[in-house]
DNA sequence: TATTTGACTAATAAACTAAAAAAGTCAAAA
DNA sequence: TTTTGACTTTTTTAGTTTATTAGTCAAATA
């Protein structure tokens, strides 16, 4: 990928996550970059797929980090839950343009984010899935029924609380009780 | 309640969940009923205010039926817990005006139904506060600390599951898996 | 060849206007 | 006490113009 597409997602990404996806035109990317707009049509499709890439950066950070919290040895699985929750949480709080994807008006008008998303719901769910799985086998947890069913579930829950926790800004007010939630899950999903 | 106000409410109720509230006229609600607008506005201050009665009505109804089931005795609080869950998002499905108060649009524009709202959710709130301190005491269920905060994070988790489960029409694709949802909660509030 | 440019067109949104529809009022009537 | 419908006021809608923005492309540049 060439430095200057990356330059402009950066912009980009910034852009949007100060004005919004509306309020913000390619021109004001493309003057802030020190580009003609063509530049911008050169490296990207249209604004929606710029927008789309801007939004599929933050997550693909989010599976960086993530899969760092995957690959504790030496963990117990619940641990690893826990990480991994309080890490999404928290680098979701920072993903602005993510958040925006959140808002109704964006379930709508473009739809053209649902396979960004679905294919984030789906990565999470394999891992998670993977993790209770190894839970399993060590006889550290006991789940009835589909290990598949219990990881949507989970992703279930936690995409359950986005909308409180970002759009509501409930996230500072009930950060310090998070804990407590997880601790019912793992609790939930022990033997 | 006059006779005829219960009327006006239960057409106009029948009418914004047919056709939304800025589609549905205030002469189309007296047309129906049969009676002239004027008498709309002697029993209601306005159409902003007859809307928010016809969703309190729809809130009412919710909040009688979860009554029944949190007056259950000789019933365990998870149980309860359970049939609450489901029998509020059953219910809601049907609540096709409370559905229409989560678009956006309505945020902006009506805030007065965050009083309907706000005061639905202290309701429920004490409800499972109430329950999972009658669990506590039972020796039912182990919580470390607050239990208001778990009443909390419980309808804020429900609340979080209406936008997917009424406005992206994800309803009968995550009701199959909402009974695991509450599976993994209810174990994890047991001793 | 890969990238950039900016004038260009096409599509969209914003700013107005007039006409229509709807909200809301009220004196008289039932 | 409740209802009525003509009435006034406010809000929407539809149509038009203007301005902004998305998106294109032949030519220039590196």
């Amino acid at each position: 990928m060439s430095d200057t597409r990356e330059t402009l997602l950066k912009i980009a990404g910034k852009a949007f996550s100060k004005y919004g996806f509306s309020k913000t035109s390619m021109d004001d990317i493309a003057k802030t970059a020190r580009k003609a707009k063509g530049s911008l049509y050169y490296h990207f499709e249209s604004k929606d797929t710029l927008f789309k890439e801007v939004v599929a950066a933050e997550l693909k950070f989010l599976k960086e980090e993530l899969t760092v919290i995957f690959q504790q040895e030496n963990t117990n699985s619940c641990e690893v839950l826990r990480d991994y929750m309080l890490k999404r949480m928290l680098i979701l709080k920072a993903s602005i343009n993510y958040q925006e994807t959140l808002r109704p008006e964006f379930y709508e008008f473009y739809e053209f984010l649902n396979d960004v998303k679905t294919e984030m719901d789906a990565w999470e769910m394999d891992q998670i899935e993977h993790l209770l799985n190894k839970g399993l086998a060590s006889g550290e947890l006991e789940l009835p029924g589909s290990i598949r069913v219990y990881a949507e579930v989970l992703v279930m829950l936690l995409k359950g609380l986005e909308t409180p926790f970002f759009l509501q800004g409930e996230y500072d007010r009930l950060e310090a009780h998070f804990d407590n939630l997880i601790a019912v899950i793992s609790k939930g999903i022990s033997k």
